[in-house]
DNA sequence: AACCTGCACAACCGCACGACA
DNA sequence: CTGTCGTGCGGTTGTGCAGGT
């Protein structure tokens, strides 16, 4: 498929664009709109691929388009969409007023990659950890068993215990309950730091949501919803939550 | 001062999809 | 029905900068 009319032979510019470039496709896409990508890269006279003037106007050149950080609670939407809908940024972005879904991805990925990648690492420690226990603690029993002693045999129900009430604390738990497929799988010890991160941060239910009034009614919005409003999470600022009384979130 | 590292952002690439001839 | 074109999307890479060593 050639698309965006790229003429193979064409050595089109790559690379950052110049204030005149940029100047051109603006100028270009004010007197005829957008549209017509192909088309605008020839008749504007720049020597761009149609796909990179689209991106080059969408992502930094079309009014509107808010620059700068991601405020808290831009970042708390950006999680609950992405919980509901993962990585689709672009329909994430619709949500988020003046951002790209370049931006927003970009964002997800140098912040929330990072936190999963370095959650992944404690959880194989703690693994790790456990499995050590395990192994020495069959080692002893054996042991014991080569020295024939049975009266150990309390001692050990009562270690077996141990292990089992610490495996059961080392069971996964999904450290945000409306990630859904998409959940991060954290150990127990994890959720208290998420928790920090979530309520330090003011995300989630504080101040969101005030965006067009869009309700979003499908059952799955509110199936996340009321699983939020269950999780033994406490998290501040409930005036502002988005969860409106007809049963669906206030986009 | 030089080097290294991590972060933020911009841009590119490949693929998929819908419209249309 | 099929092929082409235009477009959008998600993933990935490149680059510049700031802060740390």
């Amino acid at each position: 498929m050639m698309g965006w009319g790229d003429f193979p032979q064409q050595g089109w510019r790559k690379g950052p664009w110049t204030l005149e470039e940029d100047k051109l496709l603006s100028e270009y896409v004010k007197l005829h709109g957008e549209g017509r990508w192909s088309s605008v890269a020839r008749c504007a006279g720049l020597n761009r691929s149609g796909k990179s003037c689209r991106l080059r106007w969408v992502n930094y050149l079309r009014p509107g388009l808010k620059r700068g950080q991601i405020t808290p609670q831009e970042e708390g939407i950006i999680i609950e969409l992405h919980a509901l809908w993962g990585n689709k940024w672009s329909t994430i972005a619709r949500y988020l007023p003046g951002r790209t879904d370049n931006e927003i991805k970009n964002y997800w990925r140098t912040h929330f990659m990072k936190r999963e990648k370095s959650s992944n690492q404690k959880q194989e420690k703690q693994k790790a950890q456990v499995l050590n226990k395990k192994l020495q603690l069959q080692k002893e029993q054996e042991q014991q068993k080569q020295l024939g002693v049975d009266k150990t045999k309390a001692i050990d129900i009562t270690n077996e215990g141990k292990i089992h009430e610490a495996q059961e604390k080392q069971e996964m738990v999904c450290m945000y309950p409306t990630l859904g497929d998409h959940c991060l799988p954290v150990m127990s010890q994890d959720v208290a730091s998420w928790a920090d991160f979530v309520v330090d941060d003011g995300l989630l239910w504080g101040g969101l949501w005030n965006l067009d009034d869009q309700v979003c009614h499908t059952s799955n919005c509110s199936k996340i919803a009321k699983q939020n409003q269950a999780t033994a999470f406490s998290f501040g600022g409930g005036s502002n939550n988005a969860y409106s009384s007809t049963g669906g979130y206030i986009f």
